[in-house]
DNA sequence: GTTGTATGTGTTAAAAAATAACATTATTTG
DNA sequence: CAAATAATGTTATTTTTTAACACATACAAC
């Protein structure tokens, strides 16, 4: 027999009574709850649900909704929500999805463009299988037809995204119809950037898998260069962007033989 | 250069106005806006916004809180919270907390038992690796000190996890402190079960590079037999349950060198 | 036993928020 | 342009939430 030694790990110090305890279960369980429901289920006045609810709320296990509280949303946290889903990404989504071959198989690597496009897909009824190494994305695409298969490695905290030499040699393995990619800086001449050295060594990778490349991104992207390179302009089949690209970018790209689609 | 064919594939079919596309951005943005800031912001009446609200709610984009809204939580889905975080488990995984070793190397497999421990593992502190299959603990631990790697693999959409060849591949490359997992089903003399074929191998191979096995699982496992047999009871170093296990179970399981835990 | 303190709950009145119904103003459309 | 339609504003009413206090229960000290 082993012996496993005893650690005193202070667990979370609020002391929930028993009916708080309940009510919490009662929420995870279906998702949302009713005072006055609650209230005549635990046989209280809604005033005690109301305190309840607050309590949970104050330590970040419920958000109180109209008459009643939701669980507390568990992944969708700070850090992932800036410049997400914005009206100029929904409109390049919805221009790659024209694009979208049905039943083939797409490289769809992390970033907050391709991010709105999956949640875009997961409103379409597309039979698909999805390669990934974003976490956001997976959640987005899970319970439609799709098959989604999620690159394992690294997590990355601030994005939510799997990287390292795991998910190269994972990925290594598969052979992709279509790489949809975004960036962090990119220039008409240069090419295209990301701030994440292992990001850009997947993105390296992920190119070489695949049968063709599209690059979706804002066109103020456009201008910046970010730490490192993981592709040039002549290695993509395809930009999808907004309109307010400058017409001399516009022209040098096009120049490269890569096609170019404003929305 | 290469041609790409277009498909006619239907786009949401709303029509939202720019307010409301404004709208939506902000709230992704920051995570949660008040009624009356943006009614002054847009320099419209709060009744407009409260309409706009009841609009993004109604398509699934947003839920109203008291002064406003958040947005719709994006992974919490109906079928992961079923008898999800009960108090029971809770419990559980306040005494597992007690056996962990600070700085050391943790499979956590998939499971909500196991889910439980790692949303109390979340509001701890403690320096660790956690290496897991499954998203919602993935979720649950970012933003920590913990470091997480995700096996890879392919998405059973119903649990959220990742299993097949692939994630066995991946895992085959690790060596591990200890193992915790939870089961389907339990049986004092046979050993423990999961319904899941391919979880059932990711799980031996999990067993196998791993130097210790706690099973964690609520006491009402025992008895109930799934698919497929994973361990031997004498393959777990121990086993933390509830106190409405049934005394024979106890002593038979107490009789093979295996430590038992009741809360 | 009483007394005091703390905690939880109920009750009520007041405040705030949400709604419905209708008035008004834009926007389309023929 | 005029009629029709949609969007927004306004107001009165209803509903929800809050704050403040009253009551009860439990527990400890004396």
């Amino acid at each position: 027999m082993l012996f496993f030694n005893t650690y005193n790990h202070k667990t979370c110090g609020d002391s929930m009574n028993q009916r708080q305890q309940e009510l919490l279960d009662r929420l995870n369980r279906t998702g949302r709850i009713l005072i006055e429901e609650e209230a005549e289920h635990f046989g209280v006045t809604s005033m005690t649900i109301r305190r309840d609810l607050r309590f949970l709320e104050k330590n970040g296990l419920a958000v109180q909704t109209k008459n009643g509280a939701i669980p507390k949303p568990k992944i969708h946290a700070a850090p992932l929500n800036i410049a997400e889903d914005s009206a100029v990404k929904r409109k390049i989504a919805a221009r790659l999805l024209e694009m979208i071959e049905p039943s083939s198989t797409v490289l769809l690597s992390t970033g907050t463009t391709t991010l709105t496009f999956a949640r875009l897909l997961a409103q379409q009824n597309l039979p698909l299988t999805i390669i990934t190494n974003s976490i956001p994305i997976t959640s987005a695409l899970f319970q439609t037809r799709i098959k989604v298969i999620l690159i394992g490695g690294e997590l990355r905290t601030n994005s939510l995204d799997l990287v390292g030499p795991a998910a190269e040699k994972y990925l290594s393995e598969y052979h992709i119809d279509l790489l949809v990619t975004g960036c962090d800086g990119a220039d008409a001449q240069q090419g295209f950037y990301t701030s994440d050295l292992n990001l850009a060594n997947l993105e390296k990778l992920s190119a070489k898998v695949s049968d063709k490349v599209i690059v979706i991104t804002e066109s103020r992207k456009f201008g910046r260069k970010a730490l490192v390179k993981f592709a040039e302009i002549v290695d993509v089949d395809a930009i999808i962007t907004d309109n307010r690209l400058k017409a001399i970018d516009r022209e040098l790209i096009t120049r490269n033989g890569v096609e170019i689609i404003v929305t």
